[in-house]
Order: C-alpha cells, then sequence, then structure tokens
DNA sequence: TTTCATAGTTCAATATATTGAACTTTGTTC
DNA sequence: GAACAAAGTTCAATATATTGAACTATGAAA
C-alpha cells in the first residue's frame, strides 16, 4: 500500500482528497470534533470544508451530533466488508484458522503493513483477557507487533530502513523496541528463529509469535500471530507454537502462489 | 440512515458523490468488474470515470489488478474501524456479549437498518456451524432476520409500509416472508410474543430470536439476535433465549439513554 | 496480416466547483 | 443587556474540474 504514483496526465479530484484527508483525520483523531477544529488542522478554507462537511454527512460518510461535533459515520462498512470478502488472503485466512483445532483457544490475527502500521485484517480472538482485543481495521507501530516484525525480517536491510525515514515510533510499553538498529538486530534473531516473538512489546503481559505469509514473487505481503498471556508463554509453548505458525503462513502463501 | 437533505445552500461536489457510487457498485457487485462496465453502469462519462478511477486507485480506496480489473482498496478499514470505535452502540454491545456466559455457544449479531436492509456491526459467531458467518458491514434484506424483524416490530405500520415503497425483497429461502402483508402479520405476532423469531428465512437449518434496542426517545435503533442450529431450536429453547435476549436489548437501550 | 470494435487515454473549451469576503449566529464575558 | 470573538453560512468572481472529441492501444474475427 505505498503512496503511489498517478501515472500519465496527473489528476486532481481535489474534493476526493480533501474528503479522504477528512476521513482519516476524523478517524485519527478517535473522538468527536468540531468543523471548525478539523477545518484548522487541515489547513481547509472555510467554505470549502462547510460544504464538503454538509456533503459527507448527507452520504453518510460522517456523522454529526447535535452539539455539532463530528465522527466517521457508517458509510465506510459496506466497502470495508467488501475489501475483506474479496481478499484472497482474508478468504484463505479465515479458511485455515476455522479448520486448525490446535489454534482454538488464542488469538489469531492476520495483518498487513501500511506505511509504519500494521492494519489487522482479521482476528480470531480467543479467551484469554490480553487487556487487547483485536478488531479487523485497527492499526498499531508495525516494530512492536509479531506480525510486523515477522514481515521486516523478509525483507532486505534497505526496505527495512526506507519504512522508517524519520523519527521512531512512539513506544507502546517499556518493552517496545527502541530505535532501528536494535530493530535490525530483532529481525536478525527472527530471521534465525524462523519465526518472530513480541515479549511485551505491544501490551504488558501479552505475548505473540507471528510469521510472514509471501506472495507469489516471495515478498512478504502479511503477517500472521498468535497471541498468549505472558504467564503461560514459556520458551518451548512459544516454540511449538512458532513452529505451528509457520507452518500455516506457508499454507497461506502456497494459496498465494508461493513455491518457495 | 435516511437519504438526509442537505439542507441550506444545496452542495454538490459531484467528484465525491461519483466516487461514492463507484465504491458502493463495486460493493454490491461482490466481484472484480472492468472499468468500461463499471463506468457504463453508472452511466458516467469515460473520461470522468477515468481521473476518478486513477486517484481512487492511487488512495487506496479502489484496487486494479494487472488485468485491469476493479475491487474495493483497503483504506476504508481504517475508516470503518474508527465509526465502530466511536459507537456507543457497539461499545455497549460488546461489553455484554463479553459478561454474559449465558450466551457463549452461540452467535451474537447487533445491526441496524439501513433502508431494506439490515446491516451487521458487531458479531460474535459461536461454534455451531449454522452455513452462515456474520461479518461487521454484512448486509441482509430486513425483514427475513430477526433483528430486522424485532426493529419493524417497535415501528408504526405506516413507517413500514414506507420502508417497503415497491417491490418486496427477493426471499433468501423459501421460508423467507413473501410479502408485506404476511409480514405485518408476523410482526403483530413479534409483539404479542415480545421478541422476533427466524425460523429459517435467512438460511434453511437456522434459527434466530431478535429483539430490539431502543433509543432515548423509544424509537428502534438496533436489533440484537441469537442464532441457534434449527434442530436445538425447540419452542422452550427460543423461548428462553428470546427472553434472554430481551433483557439484552433492554440494557443496551437503557445505556443509550431509553427510560420505558 | 488486416479489419473492426471496444477499451483506455489525452486535451482544451466549457461548465461549475472553489473560496475570499461579507454576513449571521452562537457563546462568553463584563 | 452590550460587546466581542469564534463558529457557521451565503454568494458570485475566479480557478479549475469536467467531459466531448480525438487519438491510441488492445483483443477478436476473418
Amino acid at each position: 500500500m505505498d503512496e503511489g504514483e498517478t501515472g500519465g496526465a496527473a489528476q486532481s479530484v481535489p474534493a476526493l482528497r480533501r474528503a479522504v484527508a477528512i476521513l482519516d483525520h476524523l478517524a485519527e483523531c478517535g473522538e468527536p470534533i468540531s468543523a471548525a477544529r478539523l477545518t484548522k488542522a487541515l489547513g481547509l478554507p472555510k467554505s470549502t470544508a462547510h460544504g464538503l462537511l454538509l456533503v459527507l454527512v448527507e452520504l453518510d460518510l460522517v456523522a454529526r451530533s447535535p452539539e455539532g461535533l463530528l465522527r466517521p459515520g457508517p458509510r465506510s462498512l459496506r466497502w470495508s466488508n467488501a475489501f475483506l470478502a474479496q481478499s484472497d488472503l482474508v478468504e484463505a485466512f479465515r479458511r485455515q484458522v476455522a479448520a486448525d483445532e490446535h489454534l482454538s483457544d488464542h488469538s489469531v490475527t492476520l495483518s498487513v503493513l501500511d506505511g509504519a502500521d500494521v492494519v489487522y485484517l482479521a482476528c480470531r480472538n480467543g479467551a484469554a483477557p490480553l487487556g487487547i482485543t483485536f478488531r479487523i481495521g485497527m492499526r498499531l507501530s508495525a516494530p512492536f507487533t509479531a506480525t510486523g516484525k515477522a514481515m521486516f525480517a523478509a525483507m532486505t536491510e534497505a526496505d527495512v530502513r526506507r519504512a522508517f525515514p524519520s523519527r521512531w515510533p512512539d513506544p507502546l510499553t517499556p518493552r517496545s523496541v527502541a530505535s532501528l538498529d536494535a530493530f535490525l538486530k530483532e529481525l536478525e534473531a527472527t530471521r534465525q528463529r524462523g519465526h518472530s516473538v513480541d515479549d511485551g512489546q505491544v501490551r504488558l503481559g501479552m505475548a505473540c509469535v507471528g510469521a510472514a505469509v509471501r506472495d507469489a514473487q516471495g515478498l512478504p505481503v502479511a503477517g500472521v500471530a498468535l497471541s498468549f498471556l505472558e504467564a503461560e508463554a514459556s520458551a518451548a509453548v512459544l516454540d511449538r507454537f512458532g513452529n505451528r505458525l509457520r507452518a500455516i503462513a506457508e499454507a497461506l502463501s502456497r494459496s498465494l502462489g508461493w513455491r518457495g
């Protein structure tokens, strides 16, 4: 999901770009925000924002409270549901997870990289009170997650460096890997081990193992992970489930045409 | 989620409206489609569609395959996740379902009405092989679903008739209620019974009970339902869980400010 | 290979969206 | 209640998006 180039004649469609910027901002904000704050934050002319927001509200992309506060509306649900329904990867993951009884008590997730974040595309939450519930569409800083680590471990160092051109993401816990250099060392260990490990980098008390899913060209296009309470995550357990996960990742990779 | 009015000065923002129409069509289509077919289906000028699609692809709202086929892209995930994260109703449902051990083996769903469909906002799928997996964002014709029946039973006959001005939705199974008049009779039975019942109208072999969630004004804003294999859905079971569900719907309604 | 139809791409004249400025409404302070 | 600042709304001149027509590329049929 790179910042793509338009190719050929440059197209602008500024209304659409601004609508997307508005929706992204509302999503990142995490709480309702006034039109004035939104307009200032995005540097839009008042009139433009006014017109755009009227239509965004009409189209159910934005919801306006009686007090005039704005938050995302429900329209995007139909598109995101359609995206997931038409994803071969998600379908393969859902099938694989439904069929695997070894994983039944644990949280299993599938995510992809989007810039410096992972985005969760499918989640099967287990019963353990991890203190975190994975949600489809949820984003986390990639270097701290088992899925992110697994995907980056399958890339060149140059590609990893390119993903983090400026400041390192804010840590999620005191255990979150603190720098790019330390991250590169972890990735080497991940490659040696065959699967990735998050030992409390996303959430204290939670441990995860992860593995990368590859496409037909061998590029890492997704990561799968399994999460545990830290108390049950002995080295033997992590290894056992790490291997299980690698097998799943391989099965998914093969369904995407990988022939490694 | 009515077709809202713009209020005040009419705003057009046609690029945005057309982008939304494109995304809706891709979502409804259910499979990848060529730009030419999409353009013809929506009656757009070729040039306009061309430009819009270039930008939609650039913004990750649409994905284009190497063969030029179009399908929804991943961008909407962040907005739909934000919408769900900021919904008091969804939050209350998630909390309620997580806390209720009576429901643990069954599929529990929360949906809202959108025109003649219900849209699922939250789903906790159980272990039973219902032959259907509820997904967030998924839509079904409302009259056949337990949640739809529950919501319509809490409306006036005029409002129900207004929701179905033209042809009756295509049945999902041979048991799907066949007409508006038959539906109105079902709604009367639902009101008498206190909860709704779908006895194979969505999927043969699956039975559901449902109840409506009301807002502070007493209007039905959502429905909750519990699904079973038909083989386990004796009248006693349906009644027991119907009552359980009504209690859940009441708790949710109260969290939305209902004081009935 | 040629022909033809369809799909995709480019471009500038025309249509209309954008937005600065003015106005109105709302909320706060004195 | 008056004064003031900020938020929200309107409107037409200006900027630019839209799109018909022309062109290019692709695929199928003969």
